[in-house]
DNA sequence: GCGACAG
DNA sequence: ATCTTGTCGC
């Protein structure tokens, strides 16, 4: 058995400053072009959000960043001050709008950062085993992860399927390292669950499956969160996510306790879930060691009458309510 | 207007 | 996920 797949989370935002300093005086570039220099267009968004709302160093160039379609987009300040910054850099603004056949740059020298994260995912796409679960569910864990304060802060709960009833709990905090970018969540949260589920290894209370609060199969890749956390630790692992991250279903008409599968690559890799008469589905898919059947019958096993299953609304309670308690008590 | 992306 | 005012319901 070879060893495990192993990966260095890089550091994005010194990534993206980097990259911004390479615009030249007078020129712009866009979300998309940054979120493509650091390896997927998908980053984008992030990009867009982070620029957004951070505030301004010495000699901040943040304002040379536009829209694909030349308009200004987002800033950090008034909008006013992002089309005068670029006026007196030499950039026409017409209209709120940037001519990037004329002013646009895009040649930036890059390392692409992403792209290692995506091999990563692609061996550990092949370590992923979808087999029935060898021991009878008795006790079904769950993490969950909160921000707050640029801390992540997870939270792992053991719940008791027979009695009903929460069995044990732990959290852990850690910086947070890494930003949300759909189809790398698992670089966020994985540091911080890697640690909740060893502190319930060693104290003997690892779950006969773990629920995790995002996708297993059911992302671009195959890989999603739930995925990467049941390989690397060598548990049995379901992905519970409350939206759809890609892939296709039908969910019309569906009536409580009802699913349907979700189609994606010309496979079924999950199942959307309808809870309750009215409300979203949840979308269910293995993360490891289950079959997608095994999985739904154990939300069905662990599912009230809230949205959630059990143990995943104990498990975002008690993160929430660690992560605004603060590093103290 | 469409597509639209877990947490 | 978090940000936040108001609103609805137990």
């Amino acid at each position: 058995m070879p060893s495990l797949p192993r990966v260095h989370i890089p550091d994005l935002y010194a990534e993206l400053w980097q990259l911004l300093r390479q615009v030249p005086v007078g020129r712009v570039t866009t979300y998309g072009a940054l979120a493509r220099a650091l390896g997927d267009v998908a980053a984008a968004r992030w990009i867009g959000e982070f620029l957004r709302g951070h505030s301004h160093e010495r000699d901040c160039v943040c304002h040379r960043v536009v829209r694909q379609d030349g308009s200004l987009g987002l800033y950090a300040g008034q909008p006013c001050e992002k089309a005068a910054l670029l006026l007196a850099e030499g950039v026409e603004v017409r209209d709120d709008r940037v001519d990037l056949a004329r002013f646009g740059f895009e040649n930036f020298r890059c390392a692409k950062p992403l792209e290692p994260l995506q091999r990563f995912q692609a061996k550990l796409a092949d370590r992923v085993l979808l087999c029935p679960l060898t021991n009878r569910v008795r006790r079904v864990g769950a993490v969950d992860v909160s921000y707050h304060d640029g801390r992540a802060v997870a939270a792992y709960v053991l719940w008791d399927v027979a009695e009903q009833k929460l069995a044990w709990s732990v959290t852990a905090a850690r910086p947070e390292q890494f930003p949300y970018i759909p189809g790398y969540l698992a670089f966020r949260e994985l540091p911080v669950i890697t640690d909740v589920l060893g502190a319930a290894r060693r104290g003997g209370r690892l779950a006969d499956v773990v629920l995790v609060d995002g996708n297993g199969r059911l992302h671009h890749r195959h890989v999603g969160v739930a995925s990467h956390v049941g390989v690397l630790n060598d548990v049995p692992t379901i992905g519970v996510g409350k939206s759809l991250l890609c892939g296709r279903t039908d969910t019309t008409g569906m009536a409580a306790g009802e699913t349907r599968p979700v189609w994606l690559d010309d496979q079924i890799v999950a199942e959307a879930f309808r809870p309750r008469e009215t409300g979203k589905c949840l979308y269910i898919s293995p993360g490891h060691r289950v079959t997608l059947n095994d999985a739904v019958r154990v939300v069905r096993a662990v599912q009230s009458d809230r949205r959630v299953p059990e143990p995943i609304y104990w498990a975002d309670r008690l993160s929430r309510r660690a992560a605004r308690a603060g590093p103290h008590q």
